[in-house]
DNA sequence: TTTAGTGCAAAGACTTTGCATGGCC
DNA sequence: GGCCATGCAAAGTCTTTGCACTAAA
């Protein structure tokens, strides 16, 4: 929780440096956001659409946001297998990597500073300086088959 | 182009196998998409509309192709960071990752053994089975000033 | 002749944008 | 009060699908 607030501090900070305002529905889309590891605008949406309090949030404000999120630097997007936008919460963690079951959709972060120290490698072999890069293990997990619903796991 | 025609025969032969029919199209489809690492369906389009011989393509039609090369095991399916598929040709090929310019969109393909080898680790630690995978490290090519059409270079 | 493939246009999925209204500062 | 953000709907991308017509086998 602490941490949380502390975030959102932080947000609030950068929007007075942009001159932007903070809106209810910035703080809404902002704390759900935070919960999260990676979430799609959908999910988000459909999320925030079923609270009691409050008014309705459309999902252009959500992608509007996501958005900004990203600019500031506290979302990432990622696209995996499918075409679906996946926005990834990044901020206070380090680079990370993803495992991605494919039978129940859990997804998994890990970091391998063996595998970038390898990557850079690789890079300069072939005259790259390397900004960033993505790596995303597809497979299935062990118990897989516990996870009856199917849905994007909770975060660890 | 010897390789070319083998690869074309192992193409009809699976046409044949499914009872499939071998088309103007998919011929011209298929012997484009043989001359390049990987390609998006618009680009495919673009290339194949502008050939004086033959009758038009539609776009519709190269989508249905690719999809059925994929199918096939000829192409496969990426997404990079933008939201359009890139059909890969992966006939023949071992499995690769990719280098991306980002000044020039220059793409080179490579192989690390020893990655992979510290990424099934990583499964393992996880308690999953690896089906495959996506690694891609983006950067930028040590002479990209002098790529100036910014085009998606033509394959190495 | 039969069955599959093509072209075209329409529909779909996901995301962005324009505009009038509403709400921070 | 001024200006930014929101909601809504429309427009935009990229991709797939339905259908009548064409062409392989």
């Amino acid at each position: 929780m602490n941490a949380v607030n502390k975030d959102v501090q932080l947000f609030k900070n950068h929007l007075v440096q942009k001159r932007l305002k903070l809106t209810r529905q910035r703080e809404t889309i902002l704390e759900a956001f935070l919960k999260t590891d990676h979430i799609t605008a959908e999910e988000l949406y459909r999320k925030l659409s079923g609270r009691k309090q409050g008014r309705r949030l459309a999902l252009a404000t959500i992608y509007r946001t996501l958005n900004l999120l990203c600019e500031i630097g506290i979302g990432q997007q990622r696209h995996f297998d499918d075409n679906k936008t996946i926005y990834d919460n990044v901020l206070h963690k380090k680079h990370h990597d993803h495992l991605i079951c494919n039978k129940c959709d859990k997804i998994i972060e890990f970091e391998s500073p063996a595998i970038e120290r390898l990557q850079e490698e690789m890079a300069t072999r072939h005259g790259f300086t390397l900004h960033h890069h993505r790596l995303e293990l597809y497979g299935h997990c062990i118990d897989w088959e516990n996870c009856r619903d199917r849905q994007r796991a909770a975060p660890r």
